[in-house]
DNA sequence: CTTGATTTCCGAAACGTTTCGGGTTTAAAA
DNA sequence: TTTTAAACCCGAAACGTTTCGGAAATCAAG
């Protein structure tokens, strides 16, 4: 391949002006720059991005750290569209993007800033590190910039996006509200899980906002798992027919809640609406299906990507990024006709 | 970050002496390697592979090329699943692994040569590219080694790997003349798509082998879809009572069959044996879940990336690897007890 | 015709490695 | 004691860039 040298050589310049020519420096002579330019193009000169990163400390790369792309992240579609969306953007940025994935026995070897180091790293998204994770403290720590998704941890060069849990979620009961709904129950999921609170408090929220009253026997709870929300729904909506929907903290629940119906011979939406969470690939096959709120990791992805090239050129932009979940409109909820 | 002039002066050796010491060369005292590795490890120190990338003339790393990584993509989680396993692979193999994703814009600005050098590409397995794409042709020109997956084409450096469409479709029907169907239909997707006459080939030759006469009735034709499939299968499960198992090319079809045999009542697999192809996502979830022939994009990846490490390092390795597709085992096929 | 500013160019050093060729010390052999 | 070989070490060049500092040539002003 064609380097600096070469195209020096074959225009007659140095290698000094060949390079000024080629990034854009103001004092080469338009004639002599059009020259190297010819003799670049012919030669089929591209730049050594390796020889360039070596003497200006930055690869103009940003690595995309998640643990361990093994096997099983494979049914995580999450990551795979939020890969999709950090490499788009980067690509729209001009900058490169390389995959790091980590396992703990890798991490034994090598620590996070060596990581960073070798490869010269100008920044890293980082997604899906469990909380406790060596390299997610030493990445907040470390002088390399870092943007963490879904991970809202404050640093020093880090920033972070996220996705509006509370506000989602108030939202998703809103929408039954403005359908006409006011006997709405809550399925939750175990109660000791961060997000199940916030979806909680989410509905009763929502409920004082619109002056309905909250009753305590209108909350159950599924465990996250569909046979418990079916075992608890049934005996429910047979003791309560004046609810006309249910919001489910999450779709597997809701799933549940809709097998129960089919048990009890109630027909979805008609008799009663379903509302879920989190967008699970089986919530668009079922039937019918499921109206839900989901993440937008691919937008998640695209934010990430967009911050992390900002603080890695020192714009001053906002170190915190929300991503609207999606209210995701399908079949399972209808108005109220009662 | 440490250098190795850094630990050359902390340990007071040359940086010749410290870079063979770390490199595992036997031309340097033990006392002397064993203190090197300690100051080393003390300062942190990693190598700049950059640096060491550039002198070396090999980067070693792989570059994963997709056609536009961009949203669309996102459902074909066969795209992911086979990243899954490059990096997987190549993470084994010590190789690091860019992905890149053109565009037709940006083939504009860049030939495939140029990307490769610009980044010292050892290696690039290819996926997904449109038989036509410019650098897919290019590539398989280049001096810089490549492996197609799932794009049988001969080349200089160029390896690739796929799977054994034939094979596994004949395993499928083989399948059910095991199970004792000696009645077996064949749903057809439309005739001129390559893998259609593939697995009506499969069909015959297997009945062939078995000595099961071949009835032309016994073939229809779903044209790939669930509703032409269901649409044809309706009189023919009523007028061929016999027919005990039918093997359909794609598992949207087969989704069509079941809903047939919904409507006539009949029960799967007990009064019918189905089985699929493609693995597709609903398959699974579906009830009773299909049996189906799959591929396994995942193992198709580390095959690659193994293969393109082959290559690059110039042992000598076959230049075609099939991975077998595979038999998913799941509800819809069951004995013939008639 | 000087002087000074502007334009245009270039040499050389630097980035962090690897590696070639050779040099010094030590030990074994003659 | 001298020669030879082995063991251990190092200087310097190279990889392909960028960039600092300055040099030559041109031009305008005095």
């Amino acid at each position: 391949m064609a380097t600096l040298k070469d195209v020096s050589k074959a225009s007659g310049f140095s290698i000094t002006t060949v390079s000024r020519a080629l990034n854009g420096y103001d004092d080469v002579n338009k004639e002599t720059r059009d020259k190297i330019l010819d003799v670049a193009k012919e030669l089929g000169y591209s730049p050594n991005i390796l020889a360039r990163s070596l003497v200006k400390k930055q690869s103009n790369t940003i690595g995309f750290l998640v643990t361990d792309l093994k096997r099983e992240s494979i049914k995580d579609n999450f990551m795979f569209e939020t890969l999709c969306g950090v490499s788009d953007e980067l690509s729209n940025l001009n900058y490169e993007f390389v995959l790091l994935s980590t396992s703990t026995s890798k991490q034994k070897n090598k620590t996070y800033s060596q990581m960073c180091a070798e490869r010269q790293l100008d920044g890293v998204v980082i997604q899906g590190l469990k909380r406790d994770d060596p390299y997610l403290l030493e990445a907040i720590e470390s002088t390399v910039p870092c943007v963490l998704v879904d991970i809202p941890v404050e640093g020093v060069n880090t920033g972070y996006v996220t996705s509006n849990q509370l506000e989602s979620a108030k939202q998703a009961v809103r929408y039954l509200i403005r359908l006409g709904h006011q006997h709405i129950a809550f399925m939750n999921g175990s109660p000791n899980a961060y997000v199940s609170t916030v979806r909680y408090d989410a509905y009763r929220q929502v409920l004082h906002e619109h002056e309905i009253d909250f009753r305590d026997e209108y909350v159950l709870n599924g465990d996250f798992e569909e046979l418990a929300s079916k075992n608890v729904a049934l005996p429910f909506l047979l003791n309560h027919p004046e609810v006309t929907a249910i919001f489910c903290a999450s779709d597997v629940m809701a799933l549940g809640v809709l097998q129960a119906t089919r048990e009890l011979g109630l027909n979805v939406p008609d008799d009663l609406s379903i509302i879920g969470f989190d967008n699970i690939l089986l919530s668009q096959y079922v039937s019918p299906p499921l109206t839900t709120v989901g993440q937008q990791p691919y937008e998640m992805g695209r934010k990430a990507a967009s911050m992390i090239v900002n603080i890695v050129e020192e714009q001053d932009a906002p170190h915190e990024v929300f991503v609207n979940n999606q209210l995701i409109l399908r079949e399972s909820v209808t108005k109220n006709r009662r």
